[in-house]
DNA sequence: GACAGACGATGTGTCGACAATCAGTCTTGA
DNA sequence: TCAAGACTGATTGTCGACACATCGTCTGTC
């Protein structure tokens, strides 16, 4: 498919104690599920995968287990593991979560966020604003984006169980829509325009306000991919 | 410690289809860390415990990754599993989170549930009522009544994303916190109030209203429970 | 006497193999 | 022709074993 060769000489030469082969395999399912490589609701085979990333079960298992945690493919006992369904009512029910969560991130952020971290951030907007897939208003929303100025305004909260339940298992979810949607972002601009309101609200420690913006902002996000998915359903 | 015996015999003997040896030493490890029985912070040891529930280390891994996705165990990459350590701290973090999203799944349930869930509702709030040790307005606040009233208005929120949040992750670790803070609650009574109260609120369909009272609800539950921890510390 | 380095023991990560189960196909009977 | 049941193939759950890393201890030297 999209993935040209699996390179195992380059993964496995190296010694990184802090990563093991169950972790690889985790990166590597959830590029392949959130890239549209495993098709939503595919059954997935434990020993093709395991041949096919040239391990063995145990692993691949231990991967998948988490993948379930994630909520990116579920399992049933004796029945094996399939791909997470994504479907339009999900999408809704997911960013309904997101927008709690990231709207609550977003004010403990306004609150504790001295002005560096905001000098920090800014400057990332301006480059974003610099790239050219945004100059020409396309695709600014990928989910690097979404890594970048979102996960750092979570991270900033200050709150780990927070930060677990977004970074940990919500944002896959999130990029799987984003994957599927096109890829593309119809509203760059605008976005970009939304992240720097919140973060006016979040510089000037207006926590009400940047929680509302924020929840705005994911709620638009939300329906610009809720039309693109209707459109291609 | 409390736990005499294992019984590998009772339960191996049945053939539950839905069940698996993972799932079963999932539960007991839950119940192991929530009660006490593995302390904060201890180190676990596959080939002990796999030995003490009398398994192979396969499944009792298997169990180990998902009480790590429950948050109740960290694990590092060849160090091991230690038991997550409880503090203050974690709790405030833990309380906060729980406040945004049950508020919002009381929103919810208070907009979607119609006059006979409520009905069965309140009458679960009468036996709570009868209950002796709520009589003696000592002990009402177990994790029994947690997993009643509060799982129930979750699931009445018709999100299962956030149902999988709340029910999959974070109540484990709201149940270590209410085992370790001297199992009882100080106030039963007034938690059995609030109960109605957000029950009245919800069968006015009062979403907003709802949500205030929930968070308020969870808020003093999380005020009470500092209060015993910190004078247990 | 204290610190650095080597040694041994325990534990984790990974692998291959076996038994029970499940899905799909084919046969058999009405 | 269709339905029920048996059979075959593949897959999952589980187990035991091995290699390497980590932790604790001991020895030797400064």
């Amino acid at each position: 498919m999209g993935r040209s060769v699996d390179n195992p000489i380059a993964d496995a030469s190296d010694a990184d104690p802090s990563e093991t082969l169950a972790t690889h395999l985790t990166d590597r399912l959830v590029q392949a599920i959130v890239s549209g490589d495993l098709s939503s609701g595919e059954k997935l085979s434990e020993p093709e995968l395991a041949n096919r990333f040239g391990t063995s079960r145990g692993p691949l298992r231990e991967a998948l287990q988490r993948l379930e945690g994630m909520r990116l493919v579920e399992r049933r006992p004796r029945q094996g593991a399939r791909v997470a369904i994504v479907g339009l009512r999900e999408l809704v029910d997911l960013y309904a979560v997101r927008e709690a969560l990231e709207g609550m991130a977003c004010r403990l952020a306004a609150e504790s966020m001295d002005a560096d971290e905001v000098q920090s951030l800014r400057q990332l907007l301006v480059d974003h604003e610099r790239r050219p897939d945004v100059q020409a208003d396309r695709g600014y929303f990928q989910a690097e984006a979404l890594t970048d100025f979102h996960f750092r305004i979570v991270q900033a909260s200050g709150n780990p169980e927070l930060v677990a339940m977004l970074a940990g298992q919500l944002y896959h979810r999130v990029r799987l829509y984003r994957y599927r949607s096109s890829q593309i972002s119809r509203r760059p601009q605008r976005a970009l325009k939304e992240h720097h309101q919140i973060l006016d609200a979040i510089e000037s420690h207006d926590g009400e306000l940047a929680e509302i913006l924020m929840r705005r902002h994911i709620h638009a996000a939300r329906l610009s991919i809720e039309e693109q998915l209707a459109a291609e359903m």
